[in-house]
DNA sequence: TCCACTTGTCCATAAGATGGACAGCACGGC
DNA sequence: GCCGTGCTGTCCATCTTATGGACAAGTGGA
């Protein structure tokens, strides 16, 4: 909502959401009528254009599977990408040494506009886990622990902003995702340094998460972790409440001291 | 050249070409004169396709400087991406053993089509050190110590394809790359396991690479050192190629066992 | 002051993306 | 065996939309 910044070349958007589409999917694969359907787009301009960013090297069209994924230069330019965003190697050992001490997964994500990305997961060890969040899914802030421990420590104004949304937030998400009961949550976590979504976007499966700073000191970033209800009864939270919180100031500070390009 | 698979979306070659143009600048930026006078589009195209990606998130304008840079999106996506194609972690110990050895530079760089791109840059501690090669700069397979390596373990046939360019090669790289030339130095490579760029591209810039395979026994991926001709001397190679070669055996070996996604 | 070289913008034109429609194939039910 | 359903792949007339020549305006150097 809200385009047209200069005149526009609309296949570039169309482009953009179609990587977004085919980066979000569950193990990196869509099948071309999940796509037509994520996109809104028609199923000829779909498949022309995803044979045209395969044919770049942007995609990998599965030929068993039919599936479509992200390609090999996606791969080339991301890494090159990595040299100037880079908090993916600082994470990684943190969320190993957060999915080895509790036993849960794992997770960092992104904030990106107005919405959390899942760059990356490290599974824990107990045998039932939750796959609601996986790399490239995203949510918008407010939703998912990730986005909520970021949202705590925004700006009231952008908050206000965020928050009124006209309902779709409480459609996709359920009915527990009013901004009455965010603004709650958002208060607590500020108390706590880190947030716990209680089973708000699938039954069962909780979460919790700390906001990571860049050098400017806005919630860039996000650790969580996720699992089933009964590992994150009230007893437990403090513990993995302070362990998020020693990771993500881990990180920050790491982040601060680090030489950045340009 | 030989494009037209399906019906085509040419804009997105277009895409694919801009955001590889600017991926391949040195540090990460390029100005608007220089993308279009790369890309062979005229002005006005180049600036609208850059700010409509740039509005994507696709690409970042730096407002200061003029200069774009690979965006955050692109990070993303990449992050996902590099879940399928995961050298980078492996490759990053072995690169960092190379350079603390040998005090010179070393690089991973992965095949991409009949081109090889640099993904990763360890700098050595010698003071002089050569910047023709860092992230994402490409050069055809033939070019540079990496594509050497790689093209010296690929079927004939396809070398020959590579080799017939019609002189373009020479005319863009010196006229070291000729078809013979090329071929008695991947002879040589061949023997050796190693191959040695005794300054084809640039005089006194040396360099040394070692292939590294993927599960099908492909040359995929290489590894490379560059530095000045006096530290590449012939007593010298035998220290630097019996390296790399371990560090790219060791590499081509991980990759066997790791078990990948899909 | 003038020149060279930028960035940002407009708009008539024509290139080319679009999508309805159809062919062909694979699967499953009856 | 036959029909229905859902898929991939392709065509092409239509009209959306990308294109690029041209111009305004700003900057810095000589």
């Amino acid at each position: 909502m809200a385009e047209k910044t200069v005149q526009g070349a609309q296949v570039v958007g169309r482009v953009a959401q179609l990587l977004r589409i085919v980066g979000r999917s569950p193990e990196g694969g869509a099948a071309l009528p999940a796509i037509v359907e994520a996109s809104g787009l028609t199923r000829p301009t779909v498949y022309r254009l995803l044979n045209s960013l395969a044919a770049e090297g942007l995609l990998d069209h599965h030929a068993e599977t039919g599936t479509w994924h992200l390609g090999p230069e996606i791969y080339v330019l991301g890494a090159v990408a990595a040299n100037r965003y880079a908090i993916e190697d600082l994470a990684r050992p943190s969320l190993q040494r957060l999915a080895d001490e509790t036993g849960e997964s794992a997770f960092l994500s992104i904030r990106r506009g107005d919405e959390t990305v899942c760059l990356l997961r490290v599974e824990g060890s107990f045998p039932v886990r939750s796959f609601v969040l996986h790399e490239g899914v995203r949510f918008p802030l407010g939703v998912a622990s990730a986005g909520l421990a970021i949202m705590a420590f925004l700006p009231e104004a952008e908050v206000d902003r965020l928050l009124d949304d006209g309902g779709t937030r409480g459609e996709r998400f359920g009915p527990a995702h009013t901004a009455e009961r965010i603004r709650a949550n958002l208060e607590v976590t500020r108390r706590n340094g880190y947030t716990v979504n209680p089973g708000l976007i699938l039954e069962g499966s909780w979460g919790m998460g700390a906001a990571v700073f860049d050098r400017q000191g806005n919630p860039a970033w996000a650790l969580s972790l996720t699992g089933i209800e009964q590992r994150f009864r009230p007893e437990r939270q403090e513990f993995l409440g302070k362990l998020l919180l020693e990771e993500a100031h881990k990180i920050t500070q790491q982040l601060g001291e680090h030489a950045s390009a340009r």
